[in-house]
DNA sequence: CTACATATACTCGATTAGAGTATATGTAGG
DNA sequence: CCTACATATACTCTAATCGAGTATATGTAG
């Protein structure tokens, strides 16, 4: 319908201007599309990562949780950022810190659960890191731990069951099962990918590949939102548990989008700091770290690592309260980002297994 | 005139589509938000990184080039990388091969002439990466190099001279201006960032930094873009070389991003070989990856960790006219994706020099 | 005072990356 | 044919780094 001929050679002289005036002709019969910026605001509390979410209508059975929303004008705000901060100050009361943008969801159907006459509408997601302690006026949304969306993603104590009880069988099953035609073929196998998404038969875990893992799960119509989208194949698997706490639309996808960023991140930039309280002792950062990735280092060597990589300095302070030999207290190290190119706390991967 | 604000907090930095002058006229009382795809289309062809560039007035003196620019409609594409690939084949015949999101550019100027009825134009920028042999048809724009608009980035043949003899003096004397009471609060100094962002003084070289880089000279006024974005405190420079071929819009910007994410990228996901065709020496892909990132390795090295990787394996064909020992030809071993969480091309970073 | 918990310092060995040297095998020009 | 040269490929050496272990310091609890 609308085919736009925007007559990039070089003969077709002011096509762009043309091209835009087609542009808009052409989208003004549309419905429109409106733009709106999902926030994933994450934080530590107690050594458990944790992002703010709201909930649609507490009191209904089976209501969801869902991350905050809200609508993009370039009326009121000059950036994007801008907006976001803004509204999530009017919605939550909470002021912004670090705030980055990961990706733009626009996929038709994202908003299935609305139906097919709503309005499109775009979503930029946000990731926003906060330090716990600036929850104090907090109106809107109540903290969730991450793990509790995605409890496969949780590794503090080893690895978790839920991927040897119900991940592995589910997936192996949907692994056999022919890919319906439909399908755009894929250039690896079922079975791979399940392979290498979840370590499967010894395959390494890769922490950042949160969103693989939760796409692979939905197309394998193990997500609770793949059955409300109606792509539910998943009627084998009814009186098994759940696979994690869905949510609204698709906002797990942000979600599973901004831990995978998140994980990455802090290798190479010092965002970490983001969640800690301005001072702290390693081994309460070691946990941060761990809280975000899953364990990684040793102590020891995580110390060595911290201090060499010149991230921290110390307080001269000591925090005597840890049951046992009292710890320096350290802060964040500015002058770190005027020496290196890429800061960030090293957790290398374990020695090469090929 | 528009401005194009390139604050940099430290945090993401979006930025505006500029076309709304053609859209103003079109629809005068509309001002919605409209949701337009542009794309980095970058191969190697010679051993020269290029990109595909629009071209809007060949004959007039100082026209610019552009990005390839296209509308998202939702009615016609189920997915925005859909629409994507849909009017990149109808506008320059190319069937893209790999293609991924880079950023989503949204920011409103102050000052457009059009005022607040413009239709706001958020585009989603997109890099997708292209074998040179693919261009037979190619109907609309021209393939250029890369380092035309961005000179300072080409380190094949060591450290470029524009950086000495153009760019460090006009930093270091913008770096002496104090920054105007409107800027918000930095929290790194203007020589401290040129230093780290130029490498100055003796500071790394970080070749993803591309996007830093680019602000920094919009800031300064030393980009074209500034200028004609009216923020030109420029004009002590006025009889100096410019600094590259500037672009339309902000396209220079999301070009800057390509090259970074495509420099980042090529060394944990095997994307280079989406730029290489089927058979190669291992001499030439060396002098692809050299090409995007700049000389790194010496060629023994090379070898030994692509081969390490089990990135390659050999055809078990030679290819004779090398003009020495006749080499022989390898291709991508995709079995490496079943293997490695993150295979790439390890071209590692300098000995630690603190 | 003792048991224990945590913090911190030091050591060791394996891996790896950067750089150099040596050798193999083609082309070009007399 | 022979020689100079260019490129390809194999091997070696060394320093840095990382994972892991051991040892020691300094607090709290009973």
């Amino acid at each position: 319908m609308m085919t736009m001929n925007m007559e990039l050679s070089g003969r077709a002289k002011p096509s762009p201007e043309k091209a835009q005036r087609a542009l808009a002709r052409a989208t003004m019969e549309h419905a429109g599309v409106e733009i709106g910026l999902n926030a994933a605001i994450v934080a530590v509390k107690d050594n458990e990562p944790v992002v703010l979410a709201v909930r649609t209508d507490p009191d209904t059975v089976g209501s969801t949780d869902g991350l905050p929303f809200g609508p993009f004008s370039p009326r009121d705000h000059r950036t994007l950022e801008g907006g976001l901060r803004s509204w999530v100050r009017d919605q939550t009361g909470l002021e912004l810190g670090y705030a980055e943008q990961l990706y733009t969801f626009g996929d038709r159907g994202r908003h299935t659960e609305a139906g097919d006459l709503a309005p499109h509408i775009v979503s930029i997601g946000y990731l926003a890191l906060a330090q716990a302690s600036n929850e104090h006026g907090l109106t809107g949304g109540v903290w969730r731990s991450w793990y509790h969306f995605f409890p496969w993603e949780d590794w503090r104590r080893g690895r978790p069951d839920i991927i040897a009880n119900e991940i592995e069988p589910r997936l192996k099953a949907w692994a056999e099962r022919p890919a319906p035609a439909t399908t755009p073929q894929r250039l690896i196998a079922r079975a791979d990918r399940a392979r290498m998404c979840f370590g499967l038969d010894g395959a390494a875990w890769d922490e950042e590949k949160v969103l693989e893992r939760f796409e692979l799960l939905y197309e394998a119509g193990l997500a609770g939102e793949a059955q409300r989208d109606g792509r539910s194949s998943a009627d084998a698997w009814k009186d098994r548990p759940k696979l994690g706490a869905s949510m609204h639309y698709d906002h797990r996808r942000i979600l599973a989008t901004a831990i995978g960023r998140t994980r990455s991140k802090i290798k190479y930039r010092p965002v970490i700091f983001e969640l800690m309280p301005d001072e702290f002792t390693l081994y309460e950062l070691q946990k941060t770290v761990e809280a975000i990735l899953g364990p990684h280092l040793h102590k020891q060597n995580f110390r060595r690592l911290v201090e060499g990589a010149g991230l921290v300095e110390t307080t001269g302070e000591m925090k005597t309260r840890t049951g046992g030999r009292p710890a320096k207290l350290f802060r964040f190290r500015r002058e770190v980002l005027l020496e290196r190119p890429a800061p960030g706390v090293r957790v290398s991967a374990p020695p090469n297994r090929n």
